[in-house]
DNA sequence: AAAGACGGGTGAGTAATACTCACTCACCAA
DNA sequence: TTGGTGAGTGAGTATTACTCACCCGTCTTT
């Protein structure tokens, strides 16, 4: 009987919620399956949502906010396993192999958090400022950076370059391979995308004082 | 007399223009400088510009048209440079560097290119099948390409790894490790990024073959 | 020289759209 | 009973990108 203890998954965001939230945050959803977010008008995420359209500002302080949090709800699932799914893999090198698979993948299987990420929320001033930003950045730009610094602190990574910028080297390159593919809606091939970037990373990063001990 | 014989430069472009064209791409310029795109509307370009606001659509698509049309002039100076300046310099690597530097130092000296580069028309649909984005890939992205396939024919890269992924990567990073800065306004070094960008790609790209006559 | 095409330029207007105001209704606490 | 609170709405507004019909001067054509 006290097995479950914790355990604040989605389900119990979406039932505190009250009814018209959720359905607004579904209806804007399923119309970005359908068309861009700028193509998108509070009229019509309203009436996908069976609401009156002044409720969503109830709900949320602008359209964007809104975007904000469906970002946020789209991410939940994909986020939620980066950190679980790095324990297992033993050796930096090979767990950061796992989160630029990952990294590609989601991409590779979900063009609206692709689009949403590289294209439309980069452009939005208040995003940076948004819950959903510190969000991301805590729980995904933190874990790539816990990951390199363990590697520097093993010896596997060199030393001689800051871990953040290593990290935004990655990052950067994790988006720019797939973008051309993100605005022409053409096909990502997750396994040669990150073969490649690892030849090339891995080559660039990695401690060339000897695998263990290499603290200067 | 037989001196001058092409030299087609902005100068010549506004000659051929109608007044009233290169007073709103000056009206857009100037505002662009105090506040964002998105904030500034039509009938402000055309009260800045001391024309009416139907004349902007005589003379351009859209805002965003108009827009394009801006970056353009606003790279024009700085891309005129790009393959001049790699000229005396020879060895592939030393052209990347000075290729790397230069890209930063646009970025850390003109925010409004690098804010409009990095989050205002990547966003925008249209801007890729437009006249500005086919100009900056003939001559800048071909420029850093034909630099990659040179230093693979003559050894100094690797070439395990399609030219065109190492392009890429190095675009990739080279937007991303100026991003935090160009939004949050703050202070960009080339020097020191350029720095860490070298070290950690140059590892990752040169040819381990031996300097010369590497082909496979 | 008449006709007329053409390009630069404008005054007045319009459709669309993100967002607001004032309000109702149901529920709950004191 | 009263009053507060939060979900929800009908009607409205300000803003803004964009358009229509039109004017005028300058070339070209016959």
């Amino acid at each position: 009987m006290t097995s479950e203890r914790k355990q604040f998954t989605k389900r119990d965001i979406f039932e505190t919620m009250p009814p018209g939230k959720v359905k607004i945050i579904e209806a804007l959803k399923s119309l970005l399956e359908i068309k861009e977010y700028d193509a998108i008008t509070t009229a019509e995420i309203a009436r996908t949502a069976g609401v009156s359209e002044p409720l969503i500002y109830k709900h949320f302080k602008d359209k964007r906010d809104l975007l904000y949090v469906v970002l946020r709800h789209y991410l939940d699932r994909h986020l939620a396993r980066f950190e679980l799914d790095l324990k297992g893999i033993n050796g930096t090198l090979n767990k950061l192999r796992r989160l630029i698979w990952m990294h590609i993948n989601v991409y590779a299987s979900n063009r609206i958090i692709a689009k949403l990420l590289s294209l439309v929320v980069r452009g939005m001033p208040g995003f940076y400022t948004s819950e959903t930003y510190d969000w991301i950045v805590t729980v995904y730009a933190k874990t790539v950076l816990n990951v390199i610094e363990e590697g520097i602190a093993n010896g596997e990574i060199r030393n001689d370059i800051p871990p953040k910028f290593i990290r935004q080297v990655l990052l950067g390159s994790l988006e720019h391979i797939c973008l051309r593919e993100v605005i022409f809606d053409k096909d990502i091939d997750p396994d040669e995308l990150t073969d490649n970037l690892c030849k090339l990373l891995f080559r660039g990063i990695e401690n060339t004082n000897g695998p263990t001990g290499g603290q200067t």
